[in-house]
DNA sequence: CTGTTAGCGCCTTCAA
DNA sequence: TTGAAGGCGCTAACAG
């Protein structure tokens, strides 16, 4: 904290007996320098304990070695550290660091948080949402790249990386075809987002690529809460031909199905088969039986983001909209 | 991202009319200017779409307006968010940035973190883990201020901000207690780390002030996962004289000895009546019935590190070293 | 291969 | 209350 006034190049360019320019060389490993002056200056530079002002070179050079993270409701999910984790591990190996700011969804703030990262020019800026919607960013983050974070544009004009839930709806009912069953429940949220929509729709799809009849009786939408999947359950549970299998929209709706299934006398997965998504392990793996689910790829989309601002693909003209599978995690359920 | 040449603070002084060293100063609302040229300079500002770089003014002024935040495991916790959100709060009404930094522990990668800190000249480091527990931080994080969030150095020589674990245990058990309850058992973590300690010593002190003598067949440890807490509350309900409530190392015991106890044939709350630690809403709040527990103040934590770096409040000489009160929640388990 | 020099954009004295 | 000038520490262009 004592801070005299730090050492810069022009310290130790007179310690070394070289000019400024040649330890500005060394620092940046440019090839013009001999191997004896880069080892003195080196020297010259452990010697007297230097440390660059990031400060100077940024305003020099135009480069922050920064990339701005905004992210709406970050503490409400247990995921927002693996997309922070995502992005930084790929952040880091390009020697660039996160700069983090938190909304909680306020308009006013992210324009005030994109005009300040815009400020200490950052190399772009990843715009991430904790569950997967269409957004619409304020526009002063135009000025920088961008990367959508499980979000998107609806003209899809900002690249965008989201979980490809269609695949994973598809995936999940597949994996219960495969284990022999015919007649399969689907336990869905009950307000139509991406997830619910494009879920929904792999649901179908594997049902048809594989000659079973769409039966609505089977689908049942309610809040995607435990209590909504007890209820979704309970109505299932209540038709004259039972299904011997049920896909639920998420883990906290599967959890809530678990209880309505157990109430009802039933074994999970003798009697009832249970698939779902999202993979909170919290949930998932403590579950009896543990849960069998489908992975959203957080981590993958936070690396992914990082990689398409520092991976120096830019291409503005043709965004591209990226669609990240969705793991299967198998446990007990199935 | 067509980067023509920046507006600086000279084109829009000559825009104005006036003089770098004014339109400096009504940037940094400096008293001494007057009213018209302050509307001068402001429409000058506004009309030329005028936005500062950070890098000159940091060059100059030797302040980043940032602070380091670096955590060790941020993937592996639902919490993580709730912490950043706390102190990303604070650092912006201070005009602050977060310069977030995960380290999963490594500590080569620690001490690069600070140093890429250093060189950015943050106003401090909040140095945060994602368990309460002793560290030890890399020893470059000196030459700045620092505040440790969830931990603590053995000597005590660094600010440090942790739950007051040993309070919440106390006031646990005292709530069963003021429920009636006087056979207690106490279902721990078989680790000792100040959670572990301090909560059994909470829960001892209470025991005691309430005239209940310490019974160490209650007490039984386990890992702190449901499964350990399925094995202990077996394990209790195994003895001949029951006890008629339980405190819970956390959450997630509190999940297995839910499953024990009702497997036992007895009922939550009216049989036998559970408190825990934590506050994991996706748990708690949906078990059956909702778990009353002690919240972790991740939030405030966050809130506090950042407000002693910022505060300018800041006593090398005697680091504070404070515990925030962990809430009781009450549902419907007691 | 190396030294010198001219700024990057801003704030802050110092005079006026 | 205001303008002018110097310099924060670094990089990059230019000579040599």
């Amino acid at each position: 904290m004592a801070m005299r006034n730090r050492i810069t190049i022009h310290d130790i360019a007179r310690h070394a007996g070289v000019g400024v320019g040649t330890v500005s060389r060394v620092l940046n490993d440019h090839p013009n320098v001999s191997a004896e002056t880069r080892a003195a200056v080196q020297k010259a530079i452990s010697e007297l304990g230097y440390r660059p002002r990031s400060a100077a070179k940024t305003l020099r050079t135009r480069k922050s070695l920064a990339i701005g993270f905004i992210t709406d409701y970050i503490a409400t999910t247990p995921f927002a550290g693996n997309v922070i984790s995502g992005a930084q591990d790929v952040a880091w190996q390009y020697d660039h660091i996160l700069l983090l700011v938190n909304t909680n969804g306020d308009p006013a703030l992210e324009e005030a948080a994109v005009e300040m990262m815009l400020s200490r020019e950052v190399e772009g800026i990843i715009y991430a949402t904790m569950w997967h919607r269409p957004v619409t960013p304020p526009k002063n983050i135009l000025e920088t790249n961008v990367a959508l974070l499980d979000c998107y544009v609806e003209d899809r004009s900002l690249p965008s990386v989201v979980p490809d839930e269609l695949r994973g709806g598809y995936e999940a009912t597949a994996r219960l075809i495969q284990s022999g069953h015919r007649r399969i429940a689907f336990i869905n949220h009950n307000i139509p987002d991406p997830a619910q929509v494009l879920r929904a729709e792999g649901y179908c799809r594997a049902l048809a690529d594989h000659d079973i009849t769409y039966d609505e009786t089977l689908v049942v939408q309610r809040v995607a809460e435990p209590y909504g999947g007890y209820e979704a359950m309970g109505r299932i549970l209540r038709l004259s031909k039972l299904p011997s299998a049920v896909f639920c929209y998420n883990d906290r709706m599967a959890m809530g199905a678990y209880d309505a299934i157990k109430e009802h006398g039933l074994r999970i997965p003798q009697d009832m088969a249970v698939i779902s998504y999202d993979n909170q392990e919290l949930l998932a793996a403590n579950l009896h039986p543990a849960l069998t689910t489908m992975e959203l790829p957080h981590y993958g989309m936070g690396r992914w983001a990082a990689q398409y601002l520092l991976g120096g693909e830019l291409k503005p003209a043709s965004p591209p909209q990226v669609l990240l599978a969705c793991p299967l995690i198998e446990r007990q359920s199935v």
